[in-house]
DNA sequence: TAGGAAACAATTGTTAACAATCTGTGTCAA
DNA sequence: TTGACACAGATTGTTAACAATTGTTTCCTA
């Protein structure tokens, strides 16, 4: 028998555990909004809705606190993190270093299988759009740039677009107009069109101003932090 | 009473656990070359060493892996991961996406006490390499890196860059030769010297260079994987 | 009635026992 | 000698009970 060759069949880093299932059901919640910042994600709820032990929860808290998409506080329990300006602040950097060299590099050299996909998630964005299908539209806005460094076929970069897009997502959330989705109608499609047309420039300048335009449509001086005491007294949230 | 304000002292977010504990230790082991690639992490021995519970073993562990630093075998253990060709060729493309922008943001604007910081970081390098501390010359050379990323001020970088500089010590143990220091001698100086000087074209060329310098120090074709049993069989390693 | 202490409930943190899996060794038969 | 099989030991995975902390309610007193 040559089973030798299969040792490790389901094992090598499969990544398809319970604790990363869980950790990936609540990052697309977050993604399409429908985890605000500052709920409270209890180890009984979570439980319950998962159907699986304490244990897999807890260690999905851990990853997800170690992503900073949730902050655990000791003996108080996991809350959605609620960045504050200075956090939000921090990612808008890091997405202004990390994405403008990536998109030039797409544009430097890119397979045409990858740009396919791009260009059939924007048509997804614009069926989102026009059904009127609001939290796919923000899941998919925002998935776009996640979707760019998978271009680039570097895990460790998706791996950070993944965590910085999430955190965009809270931050919209929380500093965003009621119903602003992240990301202006068409320039996602003006981002690939440079990328298909070679101009690593012109597509540097699009994905700076594209991530202007996402600061530019918050308002962070907003007292939009829900004050902890305020929210509970005037609504009886659990 | 203003007991009010004091609220979450000791809490939010002190990262002062055990677990983070435990992971210090082992990235500070993994920097200094001291834990190998594909050496075990039993978590008995781990509860010896730390002298705390397997609970919090196992969440350190949970931790390490979601940052690539060891990998999980189900029901086998945790290892100290073993980037291959492949592994590695990423890790220096997401440093080249990501260090020369940092770099050329250094150049344009950084505070005097952070470039203090890193000039001082220089000396230790410096005290070390004449002190023949080798593991101590290999960990500074490597945190040089993360001190760029600090010097920038984002979290979020610095977070990047620890995991990013921690598995090139990985990488370096592996294909690295036998007694070479991951980074040739002067070339932080030098980089030191252009953020300075504010040269930000300049900055981001050393940094491309000595990116490729330690890169063009590895082979990467040996067959420095040490197959798993012939590890085992040759010496009786635990 | 307001303030505060005490009991209670709910939630999280920790430990220890148990179950499942893997590893290695020794025996036996071909 | 080689291979298969079975058993024992060690290691990891899971569960459940227990401990500790927090938050809330109740009740008593000033």
């Amino acid at each position: 028998m040559n089973v030798e060759n299969f040792v490790e069949k389901t094992d090598t880093s499969a990544e398809n555990t319970i604790e990363n299932m869980i950790v990936e059901c609540i990052y697309k919640a977050v993604m399409e909004q429908r985890l605000a910042p500052k709920t409270k994600l209890s180890e009984a709820s979570l439980c319950r809705a998962f159907d699986v032990g304490r244990m897999h929860v807890r260690r999905a808290l851990l990853l997800l606190s170690s992503h900073g998409i949730i902050d655990l506080h000791s003996n108080k329990g996991a809350y959605i993190a609620c960045p504050d300006k200075a956090q939000a602040n921090e990612v808008f950097e890091a997405r202004m270093l990390v994405e403008p060299p990536l998109v030039r590099q797409l544009a430097e050299r890119t397979a045409p299988e990858a740009l396919k996909l791009l260009a059939d998630h924007i048509e997804l964005e614009n069926a989102a759009r026009e059904s009127q299908n609001r939290s796919e539209l923000i899941r998919l806005s925002g998935e776009f740039h996640t979707k760019l460094a998978e271009a680039g076929q570097n895990s460790l970069i998706v791996k950070m677009m993944r965590e910085l897009v999430t955190k965009t997502s809270l931050i919209v959330g929380l500093f965003g107009r009621p119903r602003s989705t992240s990301c202006p109608d068409d320039e996602h499609s003006n981002i690939l069109k440079a990328i298909e047309s070679g101009d690593a420039d012109k597509v540097e300048k699009l994905v700076k101003e594209h991530l202007h335009h996402i600061r530019e449509s918050l308002n962070m001086d907003i007292v939009s932090q829900p004050a902890n005491d305020l929210e509970k007294i005037l609504r009886g949230e659990p």
